[in-house]
DNA sequence: CCATCACATGAGCAATTGTTCATATATTGA
DNA sequence: TCAATATATGAACAATTGCTCATGTGATGG
């Protein structure tokens, strides 16, 4: 019932009927969804990790193939890249001294490339 | 043919074949399409963001009312919508005093949407 | 015109970020 | 065992970020 009582109380600015907006805020993302969420997106929020994200999906890479690639130190790749695999988003597999990293999530991986088709049509 | 030639040089270290990596550099993603994809999912790479971006996704609603459902005050959510705004992620209409504000790009929506399903199903 | 309301904006500040530097760990071959 | 190679990691530092506070702008009604 108290749906249909639409219209301002005594205080200013509904901007919509107030009673939508309780509506709105029961039916909020959890902080814990939000923040979860926004993690992800900030991993692929930086030209390096871009970079890195692009390369590895043309194929696996070693550190030392990704320095060369994106012309940075290793020190720099090697702090990213544990970035990235703490969210897993990428993955390693040990080869004697070298160690090759991929990606790991083809979803996320389906979703850069479509950010980038994006962006490229932009 | 040089696709043939596997295996080291002089140098240590291929990971993979030098000649692969000269190629992969070559096709290589152009630093400005790195940094403006980067720039949208940063833009999606915070909780109050992604809250604002998930609150618009219900309706269009003004700037207090965006203050009532996130709880936080009139600057912050001032000065993020501004943010999305520059990103042409948001837009703006002018009612009177007051400003609605509704997403302005349904491809950066679905995507949206497609990575909180993804969260959420983690 | 003046007060009020809705929103925008600049300055400032604490927190976070991305890189470099130095060093640690691990694997391999002599 | 020792040196070399490949990668990882902690500290430090400049740059960026997101908020608050104070104030500015623009529209409305009295």
């Amino acid at each position: 019932m108290s749906e249909m009582l639409e219209e301002r109380c005594e205080d200013p600015c509904e901007g919509t009927l107030t009673n939508s907006i309780e509506l709105l805020k029961s039916e909020m993302i959890p902080d814990s969804t939000a923040s979860g969420l926004a993690d992800i997106f900030k991993a692929l929020g930086d030209p390096t990790r871009v970079k890195i994200i692009y390369a590895l999906a043309q194929k696996e890479l070693c550190v030392h193939d990704l320095t060369q690639v994106l012309d940075m130190g290793q020190s720099a790749i090697s702090h990213q890249l544990r970035y990235l695999r703490n969210l897993r988003i990428v993955k390693r597999r040990k080869e004697g001294k070298t160690v090759f990293y991929s990606l790991d999530d083809e979803h996320v991986e389906q979703i850069f490339h479509q950010m980038l088709q994006h962006v490229k049509h932009a």
